[in-house]
This record gives structure tokens, C-alpha cells and sequence, in this order.
DNA sequence: TCGAATTTGTGCGTATGTATC
DNA sequence: GGATACATACGCACAAATTCG
């Protein structure tokens, strides 16, 4: 199977195999093979038996046809009343079939003017690398300005009863007091982040980082000012998820309501005890969370 | 401003500040100005005046009724003749406006038997911890296991020229041969994690770990197979974002098209030359990635 | 076992509204 | 204003899957 630079579509050789916890004292491939045949029709990356659903098929054509080159980002996809044409189909066909690429981003509708392809985005890295506690200044300020953006942020703190959820993230009571910290921030005064923070009023109490964004601590982040009152922040734990959009994100980050947003939740702990925990969020097509972790670290 | 536990309104105080860097003077600047003007007019949140649109509505109306508890979790909700007799639309109408539900994550059609409502999902726990590639087998059984979930998954791998993304992401030219291989990952039957990995083939060619998933070394993770032949990986860069969808995706994961999904770009590094590189991604409403990481380690 | 009723999925052709050029 | 293009909507038809008597 040698070939070089060259990749002759008679020399393409697809090999399926299959695993579960059952048969893991068994290296060997045997049930593997019988499985392949029942796996083709499921997985297969270009397998494409069937569905001849007609507004699939025209959105396939029009996905080739971009990745293919031939539709350039920027220009315009032919119209409705051109795809009907080609493809000899009702208007509500091709129209289902554009909407399906503007949900995987490829396209943008513009009322009156045409669907145009979208350039491939390059989205803004927000960086949580497992090191950027521990240098000095804003982390978030540090990204923007290597990416060439002016950085900027507003906070908005309030004391209010804790919810089930923060509650339990922060092992305290349900209704406890705790403080709640709205930040927005923006990269060329365009909103590309939103968090919402949590700290135990119980801990900070009568000290003086009771306001995360005011007094001689402001804005060093939770590690340092924690050490302010003598607790040491030993790790913290970050849980990814995505959903839409609620009103109050939408209105901070300037998007729509239900657009997709990428969803961290994050929680700084003193030895398993929670010390704050956090709603981050940030538009799914704008931004990405970036960890750059090491592989020679021992376990706990 | 002291308090125990009672918190009557009457005491709360809001705190307000803003920060920006915009002292460091940068041209373009300006330019950003004028476009983020633009962009408030464009996705004001509810600058909105009142479409009306049908099918908002009744999606509306069908998303209230499920919230209030009209419609409970595991029900069925009217069906599409009702809808139309009841809202006095056409079908396509309401058709739209379940399918809304639908990727929302709050409504799942079954063709021939009706639209139920879904129970809220606790998302499955997908572990990303920086000590995960330390210990021996597969990481995402641990994760399957600790939650007490049965783990299987199924591979399907092909030597594939390199997308004009995939080279950029291995740093070899557009076109190169790669070896591109499928996992789809199921927890008690059900699938929740999908991902597609790149190896560059002039790295494993000829080697016993040319094929992710063959021979003796199969199924170890990206690190373990480096190691056989030579390459030791030092770090991984992980970036995660969100979008809808796409066919495949859906298909192999067992959703609706158009559905929110967590997207993990990983790529593995052996001192700054990538080694392979993956795009990871769940349903947001069913998983999360998590992470876990050290506070007290040196950056570089 | 079978068949009819129900329900969702897909498709057609047309009409109207509205934004852009 | 007129032509073009997208957005929404109507009403109907048929196919596929399910349910149930």
C-alpha cells in the first residue's frame, strides 16, 4: 500500500472496526469484521446510501460546491428561483435546503439581496491554558492584545440568594448570601464574552475583596485575591457545554436570542472546598475556549 | 452593609465599573467604531418590532406550555392536525414550529407516533482532565464506567488528502495523505460522542500504528502510539467552540439536524510538530467536556 | 394477522410581504 | 418605480412509520 503523494481513488481501503467493554480481554479483530457490513449503512463519512431527500441532495450539491471552490466566500449561491430551475423542485425545497447550510454556518441570508458564502472564520482564542494564573495582569486583556484587539471590560456586582444550582456548585445552602458579578467583555468594543460569578459572602465577609472589582484588588483574578484573605486556590474545575442563547446573554454579547453560545462552567476550589464558581460564556461562531495542556504531569 | 442570612431587597446595593485598555493607541481603531454601530442595528435583541410571525408564536405558545407544565416531559404534545385546527395556520406552519422545538433540545418526533416532550437531560460527564492520558486504557470508558454507564465505540479509518484546515492544523501541505478515521462513542446503546482524527501518513507509514485502531497497539491513545514509534508527545492543545449539526454528525450521533453540538478541536504536539489532530464534539444539551487542572505549576 | 386510522416527513405550486439594488 | 431576491404563508397530496382494533 505504498503511494507517496498521489491518492488514486482505486487505492482508497476503508477498514471498520468495533469495541465495547464486553470483549475487552480480546485483542483480536474476529466479531469485529462481522459487525462491518451493519456498521457501512450507519458511518460511513461518505457512505451516502439513500435518503433521496431531494433538499438534502440540493444541499449536498451546494456544500461540494463550495468546499469544491467553485462558490467563493463572499460571492452569492444562485438564487431560489435559479436552484428551483436546476434542480426542477418547489420553492420550499431549495429554500429548506439553503437553511440547513445557514445552520452550519456556511452561508448568511441577506432579505432582498441573495445567500452569500461566508468566509471561514477565524475565531477569537480565549485562552484558558492551565499557566494563566499564574502570571500577573488580566488574562483576558493578554489575549486580545496578542490577537491585535483593544480589550475592554464592564462588571456589574450585586449580593443575592443563591439558587439551587450555584448553591450546590458552591456547597452552600440553598438562599445563602452570596456575590454575583456580571462581567462583559469586548475586543474592539465589540462583546465577545460574558460571565457571571459567584463568590460565598460567608467567605469574604467584612474583608477587603468582598468586591471583586473594587478596592486594591480589583481585577487580579480569584487565585490572587483569595490569597489576599488566606486561602489558596489548589485547582478548579471547568465543564464545556453549548445551548442558545437566553435574552439577558443576548442583550450583553449584541447577538440574538438562541444563538448558539459556547457554555463554561467554571468552579476555583481551596483543597475540595468551592470558593467561587462561574457562568462563562461567548458566541459559538466568535470564539473558542483554548487549553493547552501538558502530557508529563503525574495524577492525582 | 452587614447581614447574616436574611437579604431584603431594600439592602441591595448594585456596584458598576468599567475598564479598558484603550490607552494603548492602535490604529483601526476607528474604523471598528463605525462597524459596531452597524452591527447593533443588525442583531438589537429587542429592537425587534413585533414580526408576528406565525410560527414564532406557536413555537412560543408550544414552549410555554412545556415550561408551565401543561405539557410534561415524556408526553406527547398535540399533533400537527390540531395545531393547524387550533392556530388556524397551514401545516407547514406548525411543522415549522415544532422542528424549532425540536433543535431547541426540548422536543423529540418520532414519524408515525408523534412529538414528545424530552426530560431534562444531567449531561454526561466527559472527562478532559490534564492527567487523563497518564493512566493506562481507554479514558472515555473510565468516564462511562464512573457514571455507570456501558461504553462501547466503533472506529471506521481511510487515507484521505488533507482539507486546506486539516493541513493547516498538522502543518503539511493541502493534499497530503492523511489517515482519517470516524469514532463514534455510545454510552448504554446511545450515542454521545463523535470524533474524527488525523495522522499525517508520512509519520505512521509503514509502522505498526499506521491504522488508529489495528493491531497490537489499537485503541491506546494518541500518546501510548507515538511512543512506539519514537515521538514523544509533550502537550495538546484543546479549542472548543459550538455550532448546529451537520448531516453526518447528526446521523451518527443520533440527532436532528441543526441541533446545538460542542466542538472540541484537539491536536497533539511533539515540541511544536503536530502529531495528530481531532475534531471532538458531543450534543451540548446530553454532554460536557470537563476540565480539571492544577493551580500550582510554572508556565513556560 | 391484517387493515384502517393516525401522525410525521416530504414535496408541489402559488401567493403575498418586504428588503435590496 | 421596477426588477430581483428572500421570508412567510396557504392548501393540498402522498409516502412512511406507528398504533390499535
Amino acid at each position: 500500500m505504498g503511494f507517496s503523494t498521489s491518492l488514486p481513488s482505486s487505492e482508497c481501503v476503508d477498514y471498520w472496526y468495533e469495541r465495547s467493554q464486553l470483549d475487552v480481554s480480546r485483542p483480536g479483530s474476529l466479531s469485529h469484521r462481522e459487525s462491518s457490513v451493519k456498521l457501512s449503512t450507519q458511518i460511513g463519512p461518505e457512505s451516502e446510501t439513500t435518503p433521496d431527500h431531494k433538499y438534502l441532495q440540493i444541499a449536498d450539491d451546494l456544500r461540494r460546491r463550495i468546499s469544491g471552490g467553485e462558490l467563493r466566500p463572499g460571492g452569492r449561491i444562485p438564487s431560489r428561483a435559479e436552484l428551483t430551475r436546476r434542480h426542477g423542485v418547489a420553492s420550499a425545497i431549495v429554500s429548506r435546503a439553503v437553511s440547513i447550510l445557514v445552520t452550519e454556518g456556511l452561508v448568511e441570508c441577506r432579505q432582498g439581496s441573495g445567500a452569500y458564502v461566508l468566509p471561514p472564520k477565524t475565531r477569537l482564542q480565549l485562552s484558558r491554558a492551565w499557566y494563566r494564573e499564574v502570571r500577573g495582569g488580566s488574562p483576558f486583556a493578554g489575549d486580545m492584545e496578542a490577537q491585535g484587539k483593544a480589550p475592554a471590560w464592564r462588571t456589574h456586582s450585586r449580593m443575592v440568594h443563591a439558587t439551587a444550582d450555584v448553591a450546590r456548585r458552591l456547597a452552600i445552602a440553598e438562599g445563602d448570601p452570596v456575590m454575583r458579578t456580571v462581567y462583559v467583555y469586548t475586543a474592539d468594543e465589540a462583546p465577545v464574552q460574558r460571565a457571571v460569578s459567584y463568590e460565598p459572602y460567608a467567605l469574604t465577609q467584612g474583608t477587603p475583596i468582598a468586591l471583586p472589582e473594587d478596592g486594591p484588588h480589583a481585577g487580579r483574578g480569584v487565585r490572587d485575591r483569595m490569597a489576599v484573605i488566606g486561602v489558596t486556590v489548589t485547582h478548579r474545575s471547568e465543564a464545556v457545554s453549548a445551548r442558545g442563547a437566553t435574552i439577558e446573554e443576548a442583550r450583553d454579547l449584541r447577538i440574538s436570542l438562541g444563538v448558539i453560545v459556547t457554555v463554561l462552567r467554571r468552579t476555583y476550589f481551596a483543597d475540595d472546598l468551592p470558593v467561587e464558581t462561574a457562568d462563562i460564556l461567548a458566541p459559538g461562531d466568535a470564539a473558542e475556549f483554548v487549553y493547552v495542556l501538558p502530557m508529563d504531569q503525574a495524577g492525582p
